[in-house]
DNA sequence: CTATAAAGGTCAACAGTATTGACCTAATAC
DNA sequence: GTATTAGGTCAATACTGTTGACCTTTATAG
């Protein structure tokens, strides 16, 4: 087995613990809030594309409508979202952060980005580009990926 | 926010998505013999440690042994893995894949890499060297990471 | 030789995340 | 007026993991 397959055996490695470190810190944060990881994908996406429909969101997250009604009633409780009735079709719900739920949103969000920036700027922004395309590569193939994308171009109009 | 920002704003939901993509594969295949990611994992640091003990795994993985044990014995019973005692010091059990273990892990290993190689060929060499140098600073503060180089170190002599 | 520590196993209770399947309401569409 | 869509909810189940308690076997230190 040559370098570059040694290489490529570490991946499994790589994305364990890395994944590991990316979620340990905002874990930490929202453990305080009484809400787990779940719930701050939610937050995240919702931040990405307000007024979301719960339809549309699970089709982004690539679950069913039962794995999301739990946290969002949760989120809903806690005043982190709010939820809308549309006026153009009352049976869609739109979902938006609170001010609450901005706050905590954007506070994990920093974190994250600052761990990555961190990273980032030690090793160059080359390195920033060349790390997004190979995950974006991966992330492309997603159904969901797909579905945020159509949901983000639907939003500039 | 400018362009960088933004772009590290994306960061969770890439992490999401790549981490989907990256395990789908292996997870179908792997549910076909009756076992599940944490056995894929298992076998995966059993491959690149061979004779591991059990508590050496568990640091590596950064689980408690009760998380341990349960998929070991399915693994051992499943004839994937076998568990020889040590003739230096009876209480220790080293674990080592089977020749069916063997062959599942290599299979496994080899979707995964090409599934990775088939992205660097397309990006070019110098993102997978960026790609492995990001998840590398995110992957070097975990204790497991950090005793998986002591074990690998640890064959060596 | 005895006490202690280390490696490992196991049971129970619980939590978090997710699934499938079934069934319900309210609102819109044909 | 019936069918479809958006959403909600209950139940059963699966997988992964935790804490806490308690057990055996083996090795080591005094």
């Amino acid at each position: 087995m040559n370098e570059e397959e040694q290489q490529l055996n570490k991946v499994l490695m790589l994305f364990y613990f890395g994944y590991r470190t990316f979620t340990e810190k905002p874990d930490q944060i929202i453990e305080k809030y009484g809400i787990q990881r779940v719930h701050h994908r939610i937050l995240y996406f919702i931040a990405q594309v307000p007024g979301i429909t719960v339809n549309d969101l699970l089709s982004i997250l690539e679950v069913t409508k039962q794995a999301l009604n739990a946290p969002l009633r949760l989120l809903s409780e806690k005043n982190l979202i709010k939820m809308v009735q549309a006026d153009y079709d009352k049976r869609y719900k739109l979902l938006y952060l609170t001010e609450q739920g901005k706050q905590l949103e954007s506070k994990l969000s920093h974190v994250q980005r600052e761990q990555m920036k961190t990273i980032f700027d030690s090793l160059g922004s080359n390195h920033q580009k060349a790390w997004i395309d190979v995950m974006n590569a991966l992330a492309k193939v997603r159904p969901g990926q797909q579905q945020f994308n159509t949901q983000i171009n639907k939003q500039r109009h």
